[in-house]
DNA sequence: TATTGATCATGC
DNA sequence: GCATGATCAATA
């Protein structure tokens, strides 16, 4: 239908036109002095600067926090498989904070290739490469408070613990060799300490392509990596003060 | 009620 | 289908 294109056209431009609004940080520090000008702000308020409808639920609009603040803070990724910052090598990870002040849900960090993890070192992994500098901003996401309403809180700029990173490694590779040897369909939610693997498509009838037992390719859910809310709760309680 | 498995939107 | 951005909702 012609008028569906006109429309979707529209919205690209706009899209285009906000998104040279806010420009991509050169600096760590431009990029925190940036993502500090965020802090305390409602998303009803960054929604209105960008000229974005605030939804009501997120039913139907799953990612939009994280688009949101995508969009104000200037990534250049784009939806490639890389850094949101690409010449920072920063990760931008929005975080839903309940009214406890703890992490509501898990992380996604990245897909999962079921087909050839044997032979990989986990320093080439897109996991190791997205966690190695992570930007998170912490949101409000007490149901109770209205979207609009939900405040954007302090950003911090993270890498992984020596100790992190040696046990997010050796979940990497626990799951690799799990992979490599044709154990795809054994993996549950419920292995790793703070990796996890989950489903990660459009729904549970997705499919593609990974290795059986016997090293055939056969079709199986896609999954993903994910970091358990018990390790972002650490992360948070050791970077900023009690309240 | 925390966690696992399922699901939604969008671009190419 | 696979990558990005995630949250929903059934169940243990």
């Amino acid at each position: 239908m012609n008028c569906v294109r006109l429309l979707r056209d529209f919205l690209r431009q706009e899209h285009r036109r906000m998104s040279s609004m806010f420009k991509t940080p050169e600096t760590e520090h431009e990029l925190m002095e940036a993502a500090r000008g965020l802090a305390g702000q409602r998303l009803g308020d960054l929604a209105k600067q960008c000229h974005r409808r605030v939804p009501t639920s997120f039913h139907q609009s799953k990612g939009w926090v994280g688009q949101l603040i995508e969009m104000m803070l200037g990534t250049d990724a784009a939806n490639r498989s890389e850094p949101d910052f690409v010449k920072l090598g920063v990760e931008l990870k929005t975080i839903p904070i309940d009214h406890k002040g703890r992490p509501k849900e898990t992380t996604f960090i990245c897909t999962a290739s079921l087909t050839q993890m044997g032979g990989w070192a986990y320093i080439d992994s897109r996991v190791c490469k997205k966690l190695s500098r992570v930007l998170w901003v912490p949101v409000q996401a007490d149901p109770d408070t209205e979207i609009g309403q939900r405040m954007v809180g302090n950003p911090l700029l993270w890498s992984p613990s020596m100790d992190d990173e040696r046990v997010i490694r050796a979940d990497w590779e626990y799951f690799a060799n799990k992979i490599a040897n044709g154990y795809v369909e054994t993996i549950s939610a419920s292995e790793g300490e703070y990796l996890q693997m989950r489903p990660k498509g459009a729904n549970s009838k997705s499919r593609g392509w990974g290795i059986d037992e016997d090293g055939a390719s056969v079709k199986t859910s896609p999954k993903g990596f994910y970091l358990r809310a018990r390790f972002t709760a650490k992360l948070l309680n050791e970077n900023y003060a009690a309240i």
